[in-house]
DNA sequence: TCACCTAAGTTCAGTTTCTGGACGAACCAT
DNA sequence: ATGGTTCGTCCAGAAACTGAACTTAGGTGA
């Protein structure tokens, strides 16, 4: 199986990795989360081949992920914003964040801090039920086929 | 910048896509959460080659995220479990999963539907803060440098 | 006017990685 | 002894990635 394919794959773990499961486009959304929007920002910042930016972000506009908006005419200039479908990869980007806290922090902690404004904490994600509201953990769920199944 | 060196970079997100942020490894762990454990299974629903497949279970199993552990003698035959720290995991499985169901998922629905045992219901998992534990989206959060910073 | 700068790409040769398919090892069943 | 199972390794060709130079379109300073 070729990557392109994964797309078609009736599984959304399939769809969702075949636009934004790839090293490279991760960090790029890290950094557009971080408020970076444009092209000389991303690749001074990852420090990778102009052409991977150039391809990854051509991808994330064509999924809607990111829109290519003018920031100033003559000479025609544009930047990178995140989408209201990017901003719903926010969960997706803070549960990565948080296995890399709990895992990969060294002695000192973690390199970056999260506050939530509503309650004015520092907090971790945690992932609930939609239903009960209670944390859920991998354990606790039962998977089964669904409606959209192949 | 080459990808082996994301895991030295002051960044959980760096760190943690250095693990798993690849697409057949991505892959690998779905596969793995709906209870798949072997070499042959894990090629067999990939349809990938078979080197990608080795190196890959090679890396979870050196991170920690996968145990290779036998399930019987003559001849020594290994399957590959997820550890606490591959379960540890799930919430960034579920986010990706739900970021595909609501973005790409056709008429029909979801491909799959997760029951949260401990209430009984079908589920999508919400991303709450665990101080307040209010739901929490992209633009109710500050980021700011840690103690764990370079 | 001339030289130099910026932002956002494009192009290209060389290197690395991935693919598909064959092959190997160690055992079991008939 | 012939074939099957499971878990790999090996290899040539294809695809992707890299680093560096180049392009476009205009702006800046002297």
């Amino acid at each position: 199986m070729k990557w392109e394919d994964l797309a078609d794959q009736p599984c959304s773990i399939a769809r969702s990795v075949a636009v934004i499961g790839d090293r490279w486009t991760l960090m790029i959304l890290r950094d557009a989360f971080l408020g970076v929007r444009r092209f000389e920002a991303f690749q001074t910042r990852l420090g990778i081949s102009r052409t991977i930016i150039t391809e990854r972000l051509k991808l994330l506009v064509a999924e809607g992920v990111l829109a290519k908006v003018p920031y100033q005419d003559r000479p025609v200039r544009h930047e990178y914003r995140l989408t209201e479908k990017g901003l719903d990869l926010y969960p997706v980007v803070m549960a990565i964040v948080n296995w890399g806290d709990r895992h990969y922090a060294g002695e000192a902690g973690a390199p970056l801090l999260h506050r939530h404004k509503a309650c004015g904490c520092d907090f971790h994600p945690v992932m609930t039920c939609s239903e009960c509201h209670a944390p859920v953990s991998a354990r606790e769920v039962e998977t089964r086929v669904g409606p959209g199944a192949a």
